[in-house]
DNA sequence: ATAATTGTCCTAAGCACCTAAGACAAAATC
DNA sequence: GATTTTGTCTTAGGTGCTTAGGACAATTAT
């Protein structure tokens, strides 16, 4: 997958979050198979230590599921995957009017630059 | 001014932030004098030093002017703060947008539940 | 059976961030 | 003239993040 990493911020909670996101996208299909941590890290350009601190939050979540030996698989449950996805979008979109608001812009105008902004 | 500090990152951005947001929206009418960093540090709740850092980078940019040994005082650029505004609205608005593309919605569906978020 | 894979744990080192507190020059204040 | 204020610099210490690499048990692959 794609990674889009900056040192804004610890590595482990971006890690964390765009797999999350491309777990609720559809990128990894629920009840399938996950790619190894040593794998994961590679592709991220990770140590394998950080990337396995992203991957066991998601699992205390319950996204992953881990066998021991024979590596992670993705959850088969879907209402847990819709409900995430919706959280996400609903974080995102109260962060986003938090700050126009602080920014001073008024509700209005947002909605204007947003559709603005979509096409 | 209320501040809104967390430890997902380092604070002295946040409080650059912050800090940029108030003046863009208003809150420190241009021209006019700006807090001393002992009490700004104070009424955040944070050291000395990691306010000064954030006031040097708001020096930097130009949104605040030093005055040796007699305070800061806030631009009186008017279209230095106008353009400052607009670029962090529109650095918003991406993020924002990338985000919800990224967790799969759809433009249109975004618009709709920016529409019910506002009301 | 042997070798490779996998998740996991561990130690060590380097680095940035934050706090704390002392110090200084220059200007403002009394 | 003496004191306070102000921005700034400096040193020291603690903490979390990241990398690096070694190690282990259990399963899988050959």
């Amino acid at each position: 997958m794609k990674w889009n990493l900056d040192d804004s911020r610890p590595i482990w909670p971006q890690l964390k979050e765009q797999i999350m996101q491309a777990i609720v996208a559809g990128e990894y299909p629920k009840g399938e198979a996950f790619p190894t941590v040593r794998d994961l890290a590679e592709d991220a350009g990770v140590n394998r230590n950080t990337m396995q601190r992203a991957l066991s939050e998601l699992e205390n979540i319950g996204l992953l599921i881990t066998n021991r030996t024979s590596g992670r698989t993705v959850t088969g449950d879907d209402g847990l995957i819709v409900k995430i996805r919706e959280e996400l979008a609903q974080a995102n979109i109260e962060g986003f009017l938090r700050e126009m608001d602080a920014l001073g812009y008024e509700p209005a105008e947002v909605v204007k630059m947003i559709e603005r902004g979509l096409k």
